[in-house]
DNA sequence: CCAAAACTGGCACTCAGTGGCACTTTTAGG
DNA sequence: CCTAAAAGTGCCACTGAGTGCCAGTTTTGG
């Protein structure tokens, strides 16, 4: 039986704060319940809670700095392609596999964000983060230039743009359409323009 | 001399509410001040403050619900031309007049926005607004099916991706380029694609 | 084994936002 | 005009999020 390191328990701590977090929104609603509720779950003080995440809001996006330091590492690899949108089909595959392996707890938290505009607002945020990391790595690859900076701005917002598009689709369908299949037809759009 | 009706008073107070919110969120920064304050400046009770703003944060966006208006009417006024883009270029060269006109007030705006975060959650709330209205048209114009459903949602996120990204850019050159030539620089790579 | 560093709990505090109620002003109908 | 209903306002008490502070405990590295 080996001794609880430090790290270990902290990570206990968070997932226990999460998993309770998740319970009492699904039961009574994000407003509904109060941080000391899941303090009290988690058996931990307040003070403490907010140790751990930022704010209430926080807890409904558990993978938010895992999954943006996952995608620039994967942006920073695919670095090699003449095209950046190729390096995106790639990194698109990747992700449409982990979400459709998680797909319950995705349309779960989906369900929740979408139904509390303070987390659609927070969606939002990380959907920045995204946007920036893409626009760093486009500018690299576009050169110097203020017509090179702003077309890299402008792909990465698109980009962002029919990426959040077909997420929504796809959570809308419940999760049933085959992701990786919509992320390259939405990426074909962002190649081939929408002129009819 | 004329009686003030009840409709202009409101007018009055809302006005005074956000030009004491102007200049304090300037001096002393959007958290540092206290919606009593603000309701002191304007002569108004916190209780009132809250019969006419829903938060703190609308102050930063008085206009919000107005420009959408406008730009849903005008959406429904470009139903016209076969390709949807051109409708967007009539609308975006309207708003960047506007903008263009009132540059000093959008500059300081942007400034705040960009400094607090939770207005930044608030602004991409309005883009969102915007990108459901156009989906909302596009749809219209193409017709029934989930491919065309698609085709309609994929071009608003693009949309207003590149719309969103054009502002930022504008903004970080304190709006010094022409905002109606980036806009049609923007709507043509809409149309035309990123492909190398 | 020990000192430094990291972590925790508890308390007091500020401020956003809400509900309720009494009071005043505006408006519309006669 | 006059008046009753409606709309708007102020005040008060309350909940809950989030922060600063400090004292006590646990973990870690040497």
């Amino acid at each position: 039986m080996t001794r609880p390191t430090r790290s270990s328990k902290k990570a206990a701590v968070r997932q226990a704060l999460v998993a309770a977090a998740n319970r009492r929104f699904h039961r009574q609603g994000f407003e509904q319940t109060t941080i000391d509720e899941i303090c009290a779950d988690a058996g931990v003080s307040r003070r403490t809670f907010f140790r751990y995440f930022e704010n209430k809001e926080a807890l409904a996006f558990p993978h938010r700095a895992e999954r943006l330091e996952r995608f620039l590492a994967l942006l920073d690899g695919a670095g090699h392609s003449p095209n950046p949108v190729d390096g995106l089909r790639a990194i698109c595959e990747t992700f449409a596999h982990e979400y459709s392996a998680n797909r319950e707890q995705l349309l779960a938290q989906q369900r929740l964000v979408d139904s509390v505009p303070a987390l659609a607002a927070r969606e939002h945020e990380i959907d920045r983060d995204w946007e920036a990391a893409m626009a760093a790595t486009f500018r690299r690859r576009f050169g110097r230039g203020a017509a090179a900076e702003r077309r890299a701005r402008l792909m990465a917002g698109a980009a962002i743009g029919v990426i959040r598009a077909t997420m929504r689709y796809w959570y809308e369908k419940d999760g049933k359409p085959d992701l990786a299949r919509l992320g390259q037809e939405a990426l074909d759009r962002l190649e081939q323009g929408f002129l009819c």
